[in-house]
DNA sequence: TGAGGGCAGAACATGATGTTATGAACCGAC
DNA sequence: GTCGGTTCATAACATCATGTTCTGCCCTCA
C-alpha cells in the first residue's frame, strides 16, 4: 500500500514536473525525494518516470496513476478542513435535557454563553418532566440533562455543579414582604401552594413541613414550579419554590425571600456513562459552571456553590 | 496533515471498537497504537476516544470525522487496484505507427504477441507513409514508429532491431526461378516493377543499378512495394522489394530470391526523446525484436540480425 | 475478592524520511 | 568545444515515526 508520502511526493513531482521543483514546493531537499520515487517505482510494479534530456519524463503510466492520486490528494486536503470545522464545533447539533427550572433559567443562559464562544455550534433544548429524564439519557437523545433532582441509575453517571435553596415567592404587597428571612411557621400562617405529589418540590416541601411539625393550608395546587410562581403573582398564596425558577427576572411582581431551614435542590449533570462526550458538550459544561458561579454571585443568599 | 497510518489505525479503532482490536487487525502490538492515537489527538485538536467503563468509547467527533476518513480509506483501498490494472496494462491504448512494410509484416506479429502477454491492451495500428512518420512522432500521435527506413531529427531517437535484404520477387513460373541467388544482370534481362523516385525502394534499387552500371527495362511503376509484388504475381516482371513485403505467406505464388550484392534495409525503431515510453510500449519493442529473431530463424537468408 | 481483558507508560529497536556532500549527465551560452 | 548552471542519483549520516516487550493500573464479571 502507497503511503500518503509517496502520493504527496509523487503529485508534488507530477504537478511541478521535476524533482527539484517538488523538493521546493514541499520544502524539502532533493535527494530524499529521489529516493522516495525510486522506492514507489519498485513498489508499484512500473516506471513513474524516465530521465530524459537531464529532466525527468513521466511515462503514460504515471499520467493515469496521477489521474487517481489526484482525487485522493484533494480529499485529504479537505480533510483538514473537515478537522477544522469538527474542531470548532461547526455542524454540531448540541441536544441538552433539562428539567423545567433549570431549563428556563440557568441552561439558556449557559448554552447563550456556548454559542458565542462556539458561533457554528446549534442548540437544542429539551425541557423533560422527570420520568423522562432516563429515556433521553439511555437512548442518547441528549448528550447530557441537567436536573435539579438527584437520578440514580447504573448507566448514568452524575456531576453537581451547585445547588438552589428552597425559597418562597409572594406578592410584593404580601404582608412577608417586610421580612428578610422567613420561617416554616411564618409561611404556614399564609396559604401555600402545594405540588402534585411525588415530584421533587412537593417531597422538599413536605419534609420541610414535617420536621418543624407544621400543617400548612393549601390555597392552590400545580404541577411545576412556574404555575406555582404564577399563581403567587395573581395574589393566590405563597409559592414554596427553587431558586432557579424565581432567577432574574422572571417574575417582576413577586418578592423571593430565603426560607429558613429549607433544604437545597442539588443542580446535576447527568450523562450516560459508556458514551463519550463531544468537545461541544465538555464546553458546554465549563459555560454552565461558569453560569451557575455569576448566578451565585448575583444572590449569594439563594444559591450555594457545590 | 494526517498520515495514511493514522487515519488507518483510526479506521481501524473505529470498526473495531477498541485498541486491542484494531491492533489484532492490523497485526501489530497494542501500546504502538495507543500513543499514535493519543497523538493523533493532539493533531486534530479535540478527544477521539474516552476511557470509559475500561474501553474506548468514540466521541461525536470522531464519529464525524470517521466519515470523511472512511472515505478516504476506501479510495486508498481502490488506489491499489488501480495500480494493478495500469501495471497490467489493462485500459492502455498503444498506439504504433509503421511503414507499409514492416506494418503489414512484422508489427502485427509483434502486436500479437504482446496481446497474449497482456490482454488489458488495445492496439492501435497505423500504416504511415514516409512524410507522416515525423508529425506522428513529434505529436505525440503513436508513442513509437516502426520503419525500414532511417529516420534523422534532433528530437527523435532511433534503435535498430534487425534488417531485411532487398530481393527479388517473381511468379513461380517464371525463368529465374531455377536459380538460387539471383544476381543484378539477370534481373536486368527481364522487366522489373520500378518505384517512384524518392522513395527507399527506388533509392536502394538505382544505387544496386548504378553500382553494377546497368540499366533495367521498366516493365511497371508503383508507389508501395505490396503493389510491386501484386504486378509481379500477374507476370509483369520482376518485383525488387524488401525482404519483409514478401514475409510469411503474403503472396504464396511469388518466389522470392536474395539478390547477391543487393542492400540492406533497417528495422528502426523511433521515439520521441523527451516523452517517457510506457510500460506497455517497452514491452511491444521486445516483442518486436522477438518476432525479428524469429523471422530470421524462419528465412535466414533474407533477414539480418542488427 | 480474584481472574481476565483492555489501556497506557517506559525503554528500546528499526525503518522511513530528511540532511549535506558529491558526482554524472545534460542544456544553453559563449 | 568549453564553461556555468541545472537536474538527478548516490553515499553517509541524523532524526523521527512506528513497532516491540514488559509492566502496571483500572474496569468488569463471576
Amino acid at each position: 500500500m502507497l503511503s500518503l508520502r509517496q502520493i504527496e511526493v509523487f503529485h508534488a513531482v507530477m504537478v511541478s514536473g521535476s524533482v527539484s521543483g517538488a523538493a521546493r514546493m514541499l520544502n524539502v531537499s532533493q535527494p530524499g525525494l529521489s529516493r522516495l520515487i525510486k522506492y514507489m517505482e519498485s513498489r508499484v510494479g512500473f516506471r513513474l518516470f524516465e530521465r530524459r534530456a537531464g529532466r525527468l519524463a513521466a511515462t503514460p503510466e504515471a499520467h493515469r496513476l496521477f489521474l487517481e492520486v489526484d482525487l485522493i490528494y484533494q480529499r485529504v486536503g479537505g480533510l483538514d478542513q473537515s478537522i477544522r470545522r469538527i474542531a470548532g464545533g461547526e455542524g454540531h447539533e448540541l441536544a441538552v435535557g433539562a428539567s423545567p427550572s433549570v431549563g428556563r433559567s440557568l441552561v439558556p443562559r449557559a448554552l447563550a454563553e456556548l454559542a458565542g464562544a462556539m458561533p457554528g455550534v446549534t442548540a437544542r433544548l429539551e425541557i423533560l418532566p422527570m420520568n423522562q429524564v432516563q429515556d433521553y439519557l439511555l437512548a442518547g437523545a441528549t448528550e447530557q440533562v441537567v436536573t435539579i433532582f438527584p437520578f440514580e441509575h447504573p448507566l448514568v453517571e452524575s456531576e453537581t455543579i451547585g445547588a438552589g435553596r428552597l425559597v418562597c415567592a409572594f406578592r410584593r404587597d404580601h404582608p412577608l414582604a417586610e421580612r428578610t428571612e422567613i420561617g416554616v411557621e411564618d409561611i404556614a400562617a399564609h396559604g401555600i401552594v402545594a405540588f402534585e405529589p411525588g415530584s421533587p418540590h412537593a417531597r422538599m416541601i413536605d419534609a420541610l413541613f414535617a420536621r418543624a411539625g407544621v400543617t400548612p393550608r393549601i390555597a392552590g395546587k400545580v404541577r411545576f414550579a412556574q404555575t406555582a410562581c404564577a399563581l403567587a403573582e395573581s395574589g393566590l398564596g405563597v409559592a414554596l419554590v427553587d431558586a432557579f425558577t424565581v432567577m432574574g427576572k422572571a417574575f417582576p411582581d413577586l418578592a423571593v425571600r430565603p426560607i429558613a431551614g429549607g433544604g437545597l435542590f442539588h443542580v446535576e449533570i447527568h450523562r450516560h456513562r459508556h458514551l463519550a462526550v463531544s468537545a461541544v458538550a465538555s464546553r458546554f459544561s465549563i459555560a454552565l459552571k461558569e453560569a451557575m458561579a455569576r448566578a451565585i454571585a448575583e444572590t449569594p443568599s439563594m444559591l450555594v456553590a457545590p
